[in-house]
DNA sequence: AATTTTCATTTGTCAGACATTTAATTGTAT
DNA sequence: ATACAATTAAATGTCTGACAAATGAAAATT
């Protein structure tokens, strides 16, 4: 393997670079162990430290582990879902945060991609899932809760609905939408009087699930959705009107 | 800022893990340049290489950028759209390519998040999106075509679909599912029945959406899924029977 | 005033060393 | 011979100190 001294890149970058492409075109099968840090420094002509960094580029992205001792060194790393989910959520918290997303339009994917779950859950109707759903719209009627609290169990709820569609490909990329929105949603004030009408359709969605009608769970999505966005452009109206 | 020497983590973990936090909690805004690399090792009482690594598990993640210089140093990077579809990408091919995710699998999560967009696309229908699922559409009708061709035109009709519903936030989310597809349609040899029979669809679905027309996009949409599984269980079938 | 030169700052890279972890090997006692 | 303890080798983790290269600002020069 040679580098490019005289690239625009790091050095570190480039070898990054080229590991992680002999991972993806499966050169590298997961579990295989990669040279040690001296035999890639002398593989690529630059120096342990240099190695080091681009190791830790790799790790950053969950594509190698390391392990100390004798028989230790860098593998390659089988990217878990658990892993990705973690990844998935703190890219797109960032991209909205960092991006000036409107509510109403990760309010809109959020609901979109929900959609395109619940035919699946609703056909499917696990009773793990469907049970999750119950629990946390029992916890959201409790009296004491506090808004953050009542934001968690809502991100529950929904997580439970996307994760009865049992298709985990559809759940890792879900749960970036889904997570992602939390911030905003806990900029809401959620009245006694909010909180009964998104409980109200909570149980219409989980009942649609139950009964395996995806027209009603999509139908009372969409109410849902509509009266989200609502309750946001009240406070951002309310926060205008205050100053 | 302290560090627990006596952590399992490795130091660099552990300081990339602190800015990292600081960056979404927003205490660290886009654009702030971080501290030097001395002054950070100073801060954190470790050596510059461990700080070294750290930033450059940050860098890996498009968390922050580095310029060299007098005025150079690590600044908190604004995380594009673009640098999250690279990343949605690659996370997802691996995620699929490592976990043995059966095809019917993908394609079951990835025509679910299609359909979710056709609806906002058939109301939006803007007219250069429309344009390239067209241009798409005669490119595929091409005789010469290879089959890898095929597919990365594939793909680029199904990101214009997507695209078309004009929310970036669910542009990214499908990036990754629809991208990282492509390698096992690779798989799939088209003929020329099989070729027309998708062009057809693929007809069909830039028509509903011309004619806003959500029902239809679904239907066509539904029986493009269909297809499709239908096509890679036929290869499936061939070679298991070649053996 | 414009241009060139110098300079200080910062990241990028290197070399070498020591610490720590870990499993295999060796040695020892029962 | 087996069980247990000590040794050893290999690997990552960390540190120190140094120099190279880039880059903008300040100083010097024309």
């Amino acid at each position: 393997m040679k580098i490019d001294p005289n690239s625009s890149k790091d050095l570190s970058a480039q070898i990054a670079q080229a590991i992680k492409e002999a991972i993806i075109s499966g050169q590298l099968p997961v579990d295989e162990r990669l040279p040690s840090e001296s035999e890639l420094s002398e593989q690529f002509d630059v120096s342990r430290p240099t190695v080091r960094e681009a190791l830790k580029r790799l790790a950053a992205q969950s594509l190698i582990r390391t392990q100390r001792g004798a028989t230790g060194g860098a593998f390659v790393n089988r990217l878990s879902f658990e892993d990705a989910y973690a990844q998935q959520i703190t890219t797109s918290t960032l991209l909205l945060s960092m991006n000036a997303v409107s509510f109403e339009t990760a309010c809109e994917a959020r609901y979109a991609l929900e959609r395109a779950c619940a035919p699946l859950s609703a056909q499917r109707r696990e009773a793990d899932h469907l049970a999750t759903m119950r629990a946390e719209i029992h916890r959201q009627s409790q009296p004491g809760l506090s808004d953050e609290a009542f934001c968690a169990s809502d991100v529950a709820f929904h997580r439970a609905l996307v994760d009865g569609a049992g298709n985990p490909v559809l759940s890792y990329q879900l749960a970036g939408a889904v997570e992602a929105m939390q911030p905003s949603m806990n900029m809401i004030t959620f009245t006694a009087r909010s909180r009964s009408e998104i409980i109200a359709l909570h149980t219409r969605i989980a009942d649609a699930i139950e009964a395996g009608n995806p027209i009603q769970a999509d139908a009372a999505l969409s109410e849902l959705q509509t009266y989200t966005v609502k309750l946001a452009d009240d406070v951002i109206a309310k926060r205008a009107a205050a100053k």
